[in-house]
DNA sequence: TGTACATCAGTGAACGCGCGTTCACTGATGTAC
DNA sequence: TGTACATCAGTGAACGCGCGTTCACTGATGTAC
């Protein structure tokens, strides 16, 4: 068999962006990185090269837009925080006014993102990534920070109206919407990574009515 | 500077083992992985041939103990798991007799675990290993299915224990163990993976006696 | 008690691989005049 | 309307590196006679 002598070259099928649309290559490179980890589930799969392959360009490319690969990592999670956030008001919002309905609205997005994403998920989370890349790349502390911020006020947003409304008996509502945030993603992490387990059927309400102090019903 | 030629020889120090002791290193390899784990908090930092620069051998060695390289990742979870499991005893069998301080002890001796070594507790719960080792490597299903079992056995029993006293409103302790291991799963693995948080000085408190379903105090 | 020999616990050199990254370049796209 | 030119969005070959793994081997330890 006649070996390829170039793999990681373009596809013939790609046109190059024209003049000022370069950016697009940007986020062509960051999806590309998320459907990686989507498909493999392994973070080693997601190297330069192989989104390089992916997506059709060759591998030097990249650093038109990245100045390194964890910079390729942050970006991913970024965006996968900024969309959790936008998952998790959406799913407030389209719940209607009852404040106990509300965060169970919330607490159930959670859980969707990570379960239709489980490899995205995982990195999120301090995969790998995490620990190398500061100090010898262009990640700082402060962008490690400020993720999930967002997603935990939507959370302790939902759980105060749940106390306003005197469905959570909470003493403590910014240390109560902590709490349930753990426990969200313990259920979310170990579904992601566990392939198979007998979890009970209600695990996700018995974790959120626990947590959040919601009313027997 | 003058190169070291063979960065991966044996180091001085080291004697070989006697006739019939040769699976003392089997051990050593082992320990070596964990203490790497701990040092770097990094999967990408536990290679065959780190693991051997570190216990002063070549790195072919390890052939003799270890079929491939994700069989030393698995042994290093399994002996960390029974290691989970004797603490979580340990800490149910020194509280006494009083049901409520033997759950809470096992809680906190599960986070201690997490606490101690971060980088152990990371890999146990599927780091990157778990999804490229199973079918391309001498891992089973069977091995990665029956590991933390016995801990969640301990959980499952202080927890009985305390609906047995009185102690706990839980009304299915099967579900509820498994409840409150996924919250501390939580708190455990977000402490081993985010440097610095805000956490709420109760946070592990509040996380146990929601999840156990423990009587107000 | 001595010696030939089998076995055990490793060694050391070498391989092919994919990786991140560098370098000098190319050719299409748009712009100034 | 035509043409020279600058710029942009990439390319392709090459590098050095550490990795997992293979191979043929070595030399100390114990054992049979």
């Amino acid at each position: 068999m006649k070996a390829n002598e170039s793999e990681d070259a373009a596809t013939p099928g790609r046109r190059r962006n024209r003049r000022g649309e370069g950016g697009k290559l940007r986020d062509e490179i960051v999806n590309a990185a998320a459907a990686l980890l989507d498909e493999s589930g392994d973070e080693h799969a997601v190297t330069l090269r192989s989104i390089a392959r992916r997506i059709g360009i060759a591998a030097p490319s990249i650093y038109a837009h990245f100045p390194d690969q964890p910079a390729i990592m942050l970006a991913v999670v970024n965006q996968e925080f900024d969309l959790l956030a936008v998952r998790l008001r959406t799913a407030a919002d389209s719940a209607g006014h009852n404040a106990r309905q509300r965060l169970l609205a919330v607490g159930h997005a959670y859980l969707d993102v990570a379960r239709t994403h489980p490899g995205r998920y995982r990195i999120m989370f301090g995969g790998l990534w995490a620990a190398p890349a500061i100090g010898e790349s262009s990640i700082t502390q402060e962008e490690m920070d400020s993720l999930g911020v967002e997603a935990l006020a939507v959370l302790t947003e939902v759980l105060g109206e749940c106390v306003a409304a005197g469905e959570s008996t909470s003493d403590d509502v910014e240390s109560d919407a902590i709490a349930l945030w753990l426990g969200l993603h313990g259920l979310a992490h170990q579904r992601a990574v566990i392939r198979k387990f007998p979890w009970p059927p209600d695990i996700a309400e018995r974790i959120i009515t626990a947590l959040a102090h919601l009313r027997q019903t």
